[in-house]
DNA sequence: ATAATAGTTGACTGATTAGTCTAGACGGGT
DNA sequence: ACCCGTCTAGACTAATCAGTCAACTATTAT
């Protein structure tokens, strides 16, 4: 098997980068080129189409970043606290970005999906696995602090859906506002969504 | 002054619907024009550019809506009656598109927001700007409901806010997955947010 | 060394894009 | 009747778009 070439993830990688930033629509096949430094010829060899090549790279990030996903919501760390270390790596990484381009990028899943949803149904599809894939670190979380008696969550999926839609508004709403603030009240709300007993609050006005 | 032309307003409303049902991206002029059964040289007869007919037609959109909000959020309303009743207009505005067009639209100045805010600035300050005077509504409502003491809110600019968040993400999750229902359950989510005293929840296993 | 496979090149197409421009149609005020 | 400002018509441009293709190069297993 003559040659390797790391050129299919150069593609994905410049592919989610580019539409992070900006957006599924404004980012053409021409600029991911330009940025995974390849030709026409080889993005089209590796992918059917833009869309193809859009899936890909949502599949892709996915994977790189499951491993993390899997130490944040490690089971021997305690069930809140497994949220809070979750939001705040979030913001980290939203922050880094920020420093390099200079915007709040929220959720890309979020942003291409709902920009794509109507009319590309298979980016729609995937971006909807991977959110499912996401939202299942919620229900977990969830489930094991309700049976340690932190919450009562006798439905932990629809507190998990809830939950997770909550913070991707946020998300969504720092990306727009271009405010990466926004999200540092969500530990709260997290809270109150989740039902966690408020201890002492009433000391600030 | 001679003749009254409605094709400012045919624009912005063809503008509209299809960016709501696709997005911004992939509308385009010349799809506009045709659905407002314009010539180009009308359309830039009355905007400047794309951009600015998008940021008209949000405008629009809202000055079509304020007096609706105003009447679900009046003052005469229980404050967390408000809510609901909001919250049910809401879905059943979906619900008539979502048969015409057979999608779960969601928030239009979320999704396109979200999709255009790192590169144009025209469209993300009207968003912007209509976004804030829509929370507004929830903050008003949050601080009666705190004066009347059904919640505990001492700081009702922030609580709107993640209660607005924790909706428009619902609403863009909706639109992700096409399902209407994913709404069903938020009245819930809000009173969570909002502190809402529950009374018999443990009714279901 | 050579053949077969894996990957690369870049010119090309035809459709579509946002936006321009000139000529003229309409309709109310006088 | 006719003028003038509001509005419309639609051909046009130049750029950009996604996608195609046939020729080419590099690598490796034999």
């Amino acid at each position: 098997m003559p040659r390797v070439s790391d050129m299919k993830e150069r593609l994905t990688d410049a592919a989610l980068d580019l539409m992070w930033e900006n957006s599924y629509g404004t980012t053409s096949v021409d600029a991911i080129c330009e940025r995974a430094d390849a030709k026409k010829g080889s993005f089209y060899y590796f992918f059917k189409s833009k869309s193809a090549l859009t899936a890909a790279a949502l599949e892709a990030e996915w994977n790189k970043n499951k491993a993390n996903m899997d130490a944040l919501f490690s089971p021997t760390i305690p069930p809140l606290e497994r949220f809070d270390r979750y939001f705040d790596y979030v913001h980290d990484r939203l922050a880094e970005l920020e420093k390099e381009c200079g915007s709040t990028l929220g959720c890309p899943l979020l942003s291409i999906g709902s920009e794509v949803s109507t009319h590309d149904k298979v980016v729609r599809d995937t971006v909807d696995r991977i959110l499912d894939r996401k939202v299942k670190y919620f229900e977990s979380a969830i489930r094991d602090a309700h049976a340690q008696g932190f919450i009562v969550a006798p439905d932990p999926e629809a507190k998990a859906k809830a939950l997770f839609a909550c913070y991707h508004g946020t998300l969504a709403q720092a990306r727009i506002q271009n405010d990466l603030e926004l999200l540092r009240d969500f530990k709260q709300v997290a809270k109150d969504v989740l039902g966690v007993k408020r201890a002492a609050i009433a000391s600030s006005s």
